[in-house]
DNA sequence: CATGAATGAGACTTCATTCAT
DNA sequence: TATGAATGAAGTCTCATTCAT
């Protein structure tokens, strides 16, 4: 009299079951983007998640948990990618560079996972042992990151002497600028200026690159 | 260093209810960005401000009407000043693109009123109007401002012909991000990349104008 | 440099304040009836008697006692007609009970007046000191009245004898119900069965006389 | 004499859920006729219920719902027994117009529904949508009742031409009336005029169909 | 006397969390 | 393990009442 259907392959719900934490994790995640921390309620993770309020109580004790939860493992993410982003050392510091931003983008910026950004953002003062490890996980080693091809290119002569953690910041916060506001005015039914993410790219990097070359003859 | 107002002419009761308003946007602007605008109770304003619950529904019908009057007062500066700056016609392009961005961390960038896109990023999902009226008074006015000063280079022969809306984004994102970060992890006692707002400034501006900048047989 | 009215005619301001009890005895006695008590401001009434809501209180020291007055200074006034309706004695008690209904619709049913009923009903167990003083000074004398109409006519061979506090609840229910109603639904616009009260008068005046009516030769 | 219900089949959990809406109304409709809606508190109604302030919400999502839920439930009972009143079609036009009077007494007027009247009258000028809703479904239909059974004697020659809706109003408002007393004075310690609500009954058919009756050679 | 700004108790409603089934 | 009914703390908002002017 058994309703659910065949239990051929490796039993569903066993599998469903290990699936629960990132079908959980995944929903807040997009909610919590969506409308903030506060506005978001338990029972819609789980309903968007497919199980009951009660259910989400049996994976996290509480919906500030659930929430470091979403930031870590989508921190776990961020890192990972820039770490496999390092490996990428090959040609002139302007070559890497551009890689570099071309790769963040199309696997981070231009990916739902940029909407964390959004969330630090807005509730690290609320939750402030949040700020310690997204400094030390993501921003540190992305400045890390970015400075370090910066200084790379300065060593080699590439690049003009400049601060580098500024220059890093110069070349990056542009991009990341849009990838929030793609989560939060670009939500809305609303015209803004109008901003092309691919000529934004080509246009920051032929920007800022061209300010870090060194040149002939000139003079600062 | 008396908190109360000189007691001088009119009653006191009166001049209390004309201050009042100012005082319930500044205590809302400094909570809201702290802790975001569902996380402030209403009564933690009026307490902010000096008075009961109950005097704040006196002059604003509810939250949300207080949230939009913060920003709304708020932007009305920030309009202001943007507008004032545009009468600065003299010199060169980079001059005066010089002079905009260290006129707009003066008198925005290093002040409360920075919080306000904070704020604007986290919660105009949550306040769909807001999206148009923001977009309205401040994003589209500030591209304006911006990517008009860059069309005027352009057209001197100052700047090469780049796409003036991603460039004034270039130029001005780096520092708007800056400004939202000293809201948020700018607050939490973590170290964070070593990166100074006056170097920022400078180094940005250097980068960004040397990108624009025409050279002599360079090809683009 | 005064800008008020010319003084002449004995201050109108004296009059007012005179007047203001009344003034706001009235708008309560209005409002309570639309609104019930507890639905009405305490401001509202203010406005409605053209005062400021402090001068309410200055008359009166809560919204409970001015509620007790509105109910107690209207009472005076049904009182009063209920007195002067019973100085109509001639003729048959036919004639006389017709007479005393017409004269309590003009005087009170088809007045403001009437409102009373709907709100005493409503309210008095929320406030149970009325009950005493509108059953011993509206209740009981009008039955009183009505009733010793009855014992009249039974005396003098005109009626049948029937319990007389019964047959005049029978003769006045009625009107009093089709008063009320007109402060309730008959306010909405909503069409209910189509009821004329001049008809209703009539038609409740000829069944219920004719049905106190000694006949010929028929037995009960 | 035990409050909870049988504790046999299923889980008790699962039928309390099924009883709660029934025990909410029952407190609802009790507590809105002793004190009226604005003076009843939702967490009383819910005490009364035995539940807590939350479960009430569970069930109706606002007060205002609970208070139409309530009319509309006891409305139901009241039109179904009017329509099962209809089929009584047998003997006199008389006899049909007693039985419905002491059918009503007995299942309406003399039961807690008799309250829903005196809540209405009290309330509708506050919830407008509501006179449409009881003017349709309670006293359009019961005056068609009423007036049809009026009409039915007049046709066949038992009762003398009167305006049928009149007469209607006439037969039932004394008893509507007297009932809406019972929960108004009638649960005051007060001492009103001594009316027994079975003589009272029996009074008013005795005048009433006395009244209609057509009699010998007299003229109207 | 009159005003109306200010207060704060109290009501409605929401929702994170618990727990019997 | 999963559910969802139930809870009650907490937050928004209203309004009777007070009191400085």
């Amino acid at each position: 009299m058994n309703a659910s259907p065949a239990p051929a392959e490796a039993g569903s719900r066993q599998r469903r079951k290990e699936a629960r934490p990132q079908e959980l994790l995944d929903a807040a995640l997009s909610l919590f983007v969506e409308k903030g921390f506060a506005a978001t309620r338990a029972e819609e993770v789980a309903q968007h998640a497919g199980v009951s309020k009660g259910t989400l109580y049996l994976y996290y004790p509480s919906k500030e948990e659930l929430f470091k939860a979403v930031v870590r493992q989508n921190l776990s993410k961020l890192i990972a990618e820039g770490e496999e982003l390092v490996r990428q050392f090959e040609g002139t510091s302007s070559e890497l560079l551009a890689c570099l931003i071309h790769t963040w983008w199309e696997r981070i910026g231009n990916t739902p996972a940029a909407g964390i950004h959004k969330i630090v953002l807005s509730e690290v003062r609320n939750f402030p042992e949040l700020a310690q490890f997204y400094t030390d996980e993501v921003i540190l080693p992305a400045d890390r990151l970015f400075s370090g091809c910066v200084q790379r290119g300065i060593d080699r002569g590439e690049f003009r002497p400049l601060p580098v953690h500024e220059v890093a910041h110069a070349l990056i916060a542009p991009l990341i600028f849009m990838a929030v506001h793609r989560h939060s005015f670009g939500c809305c039914p609303v015209q803004g200026p109008d901003i092309d993410p691919a000529v934004m790219l080509q246009v920051q990097l032929d920007l800022v690159l061209r300010g870090l070359e060194v040149r002939g003859g000139v003079k600062p």
